[in-house]
DNA sequence: GACCAAATATGGTCAGACCATACACCTTTC
DNA sequence: GAAAGGTGTATGGTCTGACCATATTTGGTC
């Protein structure tokens, strides 16, 4: 096994022994190289893997203080992740697939604010002139609500897909003949996340879709 | 924009420029660094994330001729896999990535044959001589099993993760050292899509993951 | 032609160095 | 006393150069 392989067993194991979450910063590159006695080439990798992953996020500068990277998605599934992405173990597709899982992630997440992306899409979707200019927004405001909950390598196939489906949105404006009520869903997602309520962010999601897609099954959608 | 993730655009670009393939190889990591007018550290730390990614595959040792590190997954989404991965936006799938919406539309269609390629699928595994061969056919098993639920796009995505984690069927496949199980698994759900009998194909689909992924959360799959 | 051993370039890792940056702290100013 | 500004400092990002174990190639041997 590759030493900054076990450099990321290591770096797991830390956050769920020191039951690390959002916000939280591990030590320095150069503090964790001594601890793990490993060189900070190996530390360096370890938490590129992480940072493409979407559980670490590095900053420079941060002054003499402590910290070094930030964990911007520290739940469990941590492992999970880190051995499918690797091919150490085992995982399937089909689990990164569900977005129960994301729902989950969200939740877990406990973001307490609302990224700016979003508030600013909002405000956005209320001055579009045309469908095509409102579902640009709204693609923004959703892909900032995915952001929230922290998992690019999903966000991403997600993001492909939606992109696929841009027309589809764009003929459900349509059909709807305004966007008040579609607005009026996304304040209301908007204020759920703002005040960190995963539950009520999620069931206003379920709705906005089932208004957006009325043929939809009742099927627990996410975003 | 830091070194490595020039580095990481410049790759792409090369892959796409080059059409490079499956099996191909880039340059070593010293003659990268050397034609990118960067270090080898920007060069590796690029390495790792594409490998994180999927994308390339390393190994040790490869005497004094060329090669050095082999694309492993270069379809048209690796643009986009990188895009993402590198922090730009992100987005959702809504309702078309719920697993679960596809066993309800895959039932509703109320297919009543089995896709030729499943049929043919099924007899190549019996023939694979190596895990890998068998792997192959599998994913060919499982994306006409998709298919036939009627769902193009969710297909498409489905089959790139997929290949994506050929590695890792290939060693869940080593790990049970036969395949008899798994091709039991196969006919059984095999024989309830011939059967029309969408239920039974989905609790045997079910089944058939839990024999290949023991670890897996319960959460209800679908291939 | 088959087999074995040396030569060689590779990926993996390490140690040490420099830079620009952003935070913490301290001084100055009002 | 509080606000503003300057400075010190440790950080992440990058580079250089080195060593190791390994796998492929090469060339010699039988």
């Amino acid at each position: 096994m590759r030493t900054f392989e076990t450099v990321l067993a290591q770096i797991e194991q830390r956050i769920a022994a020191d039951g690390l979450t959002v916000g939280d910063r591990l030590p320095g590159e150069r503090q964790l190289a001594e601890q793990l006695r490993v060189s900070r080439s190996s530390v360096r990798e370890a938490l590129r893997v992480l940072e493409t992953l979407g559980v670490v996020s590095s900053q420079v500068g941060r002054g003499p203080d402590a910290g070094a990277v930030l964990i911007s998605r520290p739940d469990g599934t941590l492992a999970d992740l880190l051995r499918l992405n690797l091919g150490l173990t085992t995982m399937s597709a089909r689990e990164v697939l569900d977005t129960r899982l994301m729902i989950e992630r969200w939740s877990a997440a406990r973001v307490t604010w609302a990224p700016p992306a979003m508030t600013e899409a909002l405000a956005a979707m209320d001055l579009a002139a045309s469908p095509e200019e409102f579902v640009t927004h709204d693609i923004a405001f959703h892909v900032a609500l995915t952001d929230a909950a922290g998992n690019r390598l999903l966000s991403a196939v997600l993001r492909a897909l939606r992109d696929a489906l841009v027309s589809n949105a764009v003929e459900a404006v349509r059909r709807l003949g305004h966007t008040d009520d579609l607005q009026a869903d996304h304040r209301r997602i908007h204020t759920a996340v703002e005040a960190g309520d995963g539950e009520e962010a999620v069931e206003a999601v379920t709705a906005h879709l089932a208004r957006a897609y009325p043929g939809l099954s009742p099927i627990q959608n996410v975003f």
